[in-house]
DNA sequence: CACATTTCCAAAAACGTTTTCGGAAACGCG
DNA sequence: CGCGTTTCCGAAAACGTTTTTGGAAATGTG
């Protein structure tokens, strides 16, 4: 069996107190029997039990990622994937001990956030894919554990969050469509509601308002942001409003994309050559797909490596609760044309 | 604060054991005071902390998935986000307790796997993104605890091994270019060594050899299972070979398609019409590239299902360490054409 | 009714740590 | 040398559970 902290004291001919100084680099220790303990710690290759450590310590040095919806959407991998990169990046670099929950619109009724924090020992997690009808949100205010949500505004003393700037970032892109000499832009939206919905559909009105341009409410074509829908409800759109003069689909993510994309291809247009259009996120499939696609990168990992930094600065008083707003980027790639 | 079971107890006025038993549906106990035990409980929001029960108790509900390299290479998210989703799929159906750890070559030696099982106090884990030459091949074989690796052939008592039938998979996939007219096929190739690379191989060769075909060593092309190289080095191959009258390019996974596809298209060839590719591995890219690539796919995330399952399964003594092989089934798309 | 058995529960040990408390030894200073 | 500090470390409490032990009460049996 593993050596536990008693096998190590008795080995060294100290008390586990002591055992436990040296393992932990306290100051009242002598540098000598520091040295012959870590010695025969090493080689009786003792590794200090991390659940009793978490459970006897009173700062835990223990972080999560809790993912919302995980099993549910089959969609973005790639976005959860990215966020967890960078949650365990910064993790690994500064030794914190990181795991990854999965709760969905049920659990999160059943259990609080506190109770799930308190039930593994956690200090605070990052929070990624709340809807925001989510009982989290009370949940979140109310706890006294703190917590970064990803691109998702929720309030309360402990809980910061990190995002983008949405409304100026869509309205690059909406710009740069406009720059290219698109007049005439469909808007392929996200669920109504939704609050990245909200902030792209300002970002998109901004630009057009300050070109001059106008967007017909027939125009706007609505999704579940589901790539099928897009493509079903473009290929509808066209036919209802082919004659329009649109030239261009402005997507509110890269799956709506890619679905218009496909319902283009199948109705006989090029893209871009008939049709641009243009997605929103970044994530990896818009590099492989034909034409590789327009978009605005979210640096996704980066997202995960700050809000777990701020969360732990959260969690040792560093910083306090705050929103951070990263830097996004215009990717300019091949489904756009000039007219 | 959250309740503990003490908390609990003092209010039903009952000792701290009883109430255990009240909630883990101990027989030792009258229904009535289970009743009663369990109102309370509720009532106060009682949640058992994790940790706790778990540094306690003699056995584990908790098990792991283990990622190794997962923070090194950018390209499989889908591989691996998809294979917890099976895990954690199980697990939540199951009411285990489960994490996610990262180690790379490198912590493998730092720490065996046992060590770590013991540090998290986990009664074992799903291995994924093991190299042939990383230090945990020895490291499970000599382990205590059990463990399910997904791909990999291990050997040991308490290591099962969850995998697809590759050699015939890929068998299959060759037989198909084959009964679509391709004679002269080069074959994408991944790093020499690797055992999925063997494997495919010889998939590759049995159905070549039954059919009467030959591959020449120059129409192999090695890589290391990066997009980038597929591309340069078939670029390089078109260059070289180009009048050898290849037909078909039989990649080794999807990546590589991926990669090889954008050579041709670079070199102003038309997939299918001008060569036709597969790929191998059934990542969702494939559904959305143009054209959409014919592919092997191999249920990854019903191999984190399964995976977790026979780990559970041998946790508890239901099954035995063994080797489960898993249905694959051939992804007939657009890259193909017969000729 | 006496005794054996069963049912139920309280008390306490155990899990492997950290942390507090207190005291012995070493040291410094007059 | 005596006394106050400081340095170092052992003993024990604490973290929140589960599990073992033992015994009182309830029940069954003759």
């Amino acid at each position: 069996m593993t050596a536990t902290i008693q096998d190590v004291a008795r080995a060294a001919g100290v008390s586990v107190g002591t055992v436990s100084r040296a393992m932990n680099d306290y100051s009242d220790i002598s540098a000598k029997t520091r040295e012959r303990i870590l010695e025969v710690a090493k080689e009786m290759n003792y590794r200090p039990n991390l659940v009793a450590k978490s459970l006897s310590s009173k700062h835990s040095r223990s972080i999560a990622v809790i993912l919302s919806g995980f099993l549910e959407d089959v969609m973005f991998n790639d976005f959860e994937t990215m966020l967890m990169k960078g949650c365990y990046q910064f993790a690994i670099e500064h030794d914190l001990d990181i795991s990854m929950y999965v709760i969905n619109t049920k659990t999160q009724t059943e259990k609080s956030y506190e109770q799930l924090c308190y039930e593994h020992n956690i200090a605070g997690a990052v929070i990624f894919g709340l809807k925001n009808t989510d009982p989290y949100f009370k949940s979140l205010e109310e706890s006294n554990k703190p917590c970064v949500t990803i691109d998702v505004e929720v309030g309360g003393e402990n809980v910061s969050n990190v995002t983008n700037d949405h409304v100026a970032a869509f309205d690059e892109l909406t710009q740069y469509l406009i720059d290219q000499g698109h007049k005439r832009i469909a808007l392929v939206s996200g669920r109504k509601n939704a609050a990245v919905t909200v902030q792209r559909f300002e970002g998109a009105m901004n630009a057009m308002k300050r070109n001059g341009l106008e967007l017909p409410k027939e125009w706007v074509i609505y999704t579940n942001f589901l790539k099928d829908e897009a493509d079903s409800e473009v290929e509808k759109f066209l036919k209802e409003h082919g004659e329009a003069g649109v030239t261009a689909f402005l997507c509110m993510s890269d799956m709506l994309a890619i679905g218009t994309i496909e319902a283009l291809k199948k109705s006989g247009y090029r893209v871009p050559d008939d049709y641009s259009v243009v997605g929103y996120d970044g994530i990896y499939v818009t590099e492989h797909t034909d034409p590789k696609i327009t978009t605005v990168d979210q640096n996704i990992k980066d997202k995960g490596y700050e809000a777990a930094h701020l969360l732990y600065d959260m969690i040792e008083g560093i910083r306090p609760a705050q929103d951070l707003i990263l830097p996004h980027s215009l990717v300019i790639r091949d489904s756009v044309k000039k007219v």
